[in-house]
DNA sequence: AGCGTGACGAACT
DNA sequence: TAGTTCGCCACGC
């Protein structure tokens, strides 16, 4: 577990149930460009239930990937499960439930 | 200590 | 509108 990653996780328990948000917004939230940074911490996903990982999605409003058992099946299940509807791998209204973080 | 990889994103063709 | 390219930066080898 590193530092960067810890951030990461502190922000994504931060999301409520039935909202999602996106890795630009973490970014954003960290002051960072490095999406791709993000990715890959929260792909390592250590504590998998511990945090709503699966409510991270890209910008595009789709699913994005998942290394759960299940992989982005099993992602739309537990996003729908939440409320969050999805239709052809994407998002229904995506920008009306998208959680965004307080810019500190 | 350098190199490639990745649960992305935005610009370009 | 879809497919490709390049940039971003943390991490493992």
């Amino acid at each position: 577990m590193t530092p960067f990653q810890a951030q990461v996780y502190e922000l994504l328990s931060e999301i409520p149930e039935g909202t999602v948000t996106t890795y630009g917004d973490i970014a954003k939230a960290m002051h960072t460009n490095a999406v791709r940074a993000i990715g890959t911490a929260v792909g390592k996903n250590p504590n998998a239930p511990e945090v709503p990982c699966h409510r991270v999605v890209p910008r595009s409003g789709k699913i994005g990937n998942y290394s759960g058992e299940g992989g982005v099946i099993r992602k739309i299940a537990l996003l729908q499960g939440e409320g969050v509807l999805v239709v052809n791998g994407k998002i229904v209204d995506f920008e009306q439930i998208r959680f965004l973080f307080k810019s500190s």
